[in-house]
DNA sequence: AGATTGTTTTCCATATTATGCAATGCTTTT
DNA sequence: AAAAGCATTGCATAATATGGAAAACAATCT
């Protein structure tokens, strides 16, 4: 195959490794099933190739065929690693364990999200036992704009990434006031609204993602300030989005329980 | 290298990338960083092995070295891939696909049901070819304690929400003894009702919900193992509840092809 | 129908690439 | 200081991945 180039300065490595991540890279881009062929084309493999390596990302789990389409997908196997690694962060482990107890205190839906795939991800959620609705599963992905869980994330989260998100969704926006009605999503208007939130300690929102809903959320801070995830309370009761309300308090006060807290002097031994 | 072990009975793929993903496996039973040569020993590897394997995977970001204590830990990537491959498990519109091939093959009536509106409510359904049924169209709330459906959604679903509601339908049921003629429901049957289906891993009815029609009913099951929906298969031959149908067969098989499975770490010895 | 195009999958000879060992730095323990 | 443990790099060898061709399979068009 006359490998020519010699412009890779990489140190040692399994060079059919690389080929299999940049496999893994390009079906992760694609938002859903991919076809061999297609991906042969994107990676600039032979078929062949990645036919060899689909099978042997199939048989860890990592990929799956979807239904008889026979397009290929991640499996399971991947959930598995992504919660694996992000149990690692023990602000996933303290707050998935306190989760349970929220719920039952507040008499409302809890959901824990993390930022990734573009989007606020559920990674786990509480349900209460008044009739909320379903259909919001693990690894729904909520909107940045029209949730309270993305707009604690755009109040929130480390900039970078939010970025060209934020200026996507906004254009998506612009094109679909459908979505966001009463928010004319201009940046002067975002940054009023991320100050308003920021200045009161968390997001809240009612009735935009799903009709007759509110919800309120605040973020669990790392070190930098910055939010490693939020927590979501969901009720069908105006009320608790008011500042002054039960939910807010015990919402906040999780949330701050779980943030990083600074050192204190006493602390020193 | 004299690999005397001719148990490979895999059909094509690449080996280093196996031994790779047997890595990934590895790094993935610790909870935290784990040094090289520990890795190498666990897998049986050299350490050079490891070490180059590794150097791959940190390209990718799937790991990382954790600070100057030289230990690897699974890295941002993995939780990338997670959490975009969580987004893609979408179980309700993988069961929906799937449904039409359960119905055809079962020759009975297959119904997907979620929770939600204080009841097991049929999101999708398809109808057998044997002319059976039923006034039973979508959106069907079903009755807790009185179908197979809602049966299974008590034995798998999340505790917490599930309390209240059962305790109100039990409350419903004593003032309405025709909904459920007999049984009584305290809260030991209902317990000793659960455990029963969860040993045998479906629930069964027989013309209690639909005099003459019989159903079965079992869960499709999310990472944390809780129902996220409920397939059911109704029909008229009493036969079919039995433990060793084939219908109970193909059902079983059809939810655990849809439910979570965790990443399976081949470990060929 | 049959023909045609586009897949996915298997086979095989070749040499590219991963391999294990040994040697080298590097840090921590005795 | 010496010793032990660990991470990293080089090297010759052969084991392994490779691309192309062709077989199996599916879908679309004439």
């Amino acid at each position: 195959m006359a490998k020519d180039d010699k412009g890779e300065g990489q140190t040692g490595g399994i060079q059919s490794l690389d080929a299999a991540l940049r496999l893994l890279g390009a079906m992760m881009e694609h938002r859903g099933p991919v076809s061999l062929s297609e991906l042969a084309r994107e990676c600039r493999m032979p078929p062949s190739k990645v036919h060899r390596y689909l099978a042997s990302f199939q048989r860890a789990g990592l990929v799956e065929q979807a239904g008889r389409s026979g397009k290929y997908d991640l499996g399971p196997g991947a959930v598995t690693l992504g919660l694996s690694a992000l149990a690692r962060h023990d602000f996933v482990n303290r707050a998935s364990d306190a989760l349970p107890d929220l719920c039952t205190e507040s008499g409302l839906t809890a959901l824990l999200s993390v930022w990734g795939n573009q989007g606020a991800t559920v990674i786990r959620w509480e349900r209460a036992a008044s009739p909320t609705v379903t259909s919001m599963g693990l690894g729904t992905t909520l909107p940045l704009l029209n949730s309270a869980t993305g707009r604690a994330f755009l109040a929130w989260a480390p900039q970078a990434p939010l970025q060209a998100i934020r200026a996507a969704e906004i254009r998506g926006a612009r094109k679909n006031p459908a979505i966001a009605p009463d928010l004319a999503p201009t940046e002067r208007d975002l940054e009023k609204l991320v100050g308003t939130i920021r200045a009161q300690g968390y997001a809240s929102v009612e009735g935009k993602f799903i009709p007759g809903l509110v919800a309120i959320a605040a973020p669990i801070l790392d070190w930098q300030g910055e939010a490693q995830a939020v927590v979501t309370l969901i009720g069908t009761d105006p009320g608790v989005v008011q500042p002054g309300s039960e939910a807010v308090a015990r919402l906040v006060a999780f949330c701050k329980e779980l943030s990083f807290a600074p050192m204190t002097l006493a602390d020193a031994k």
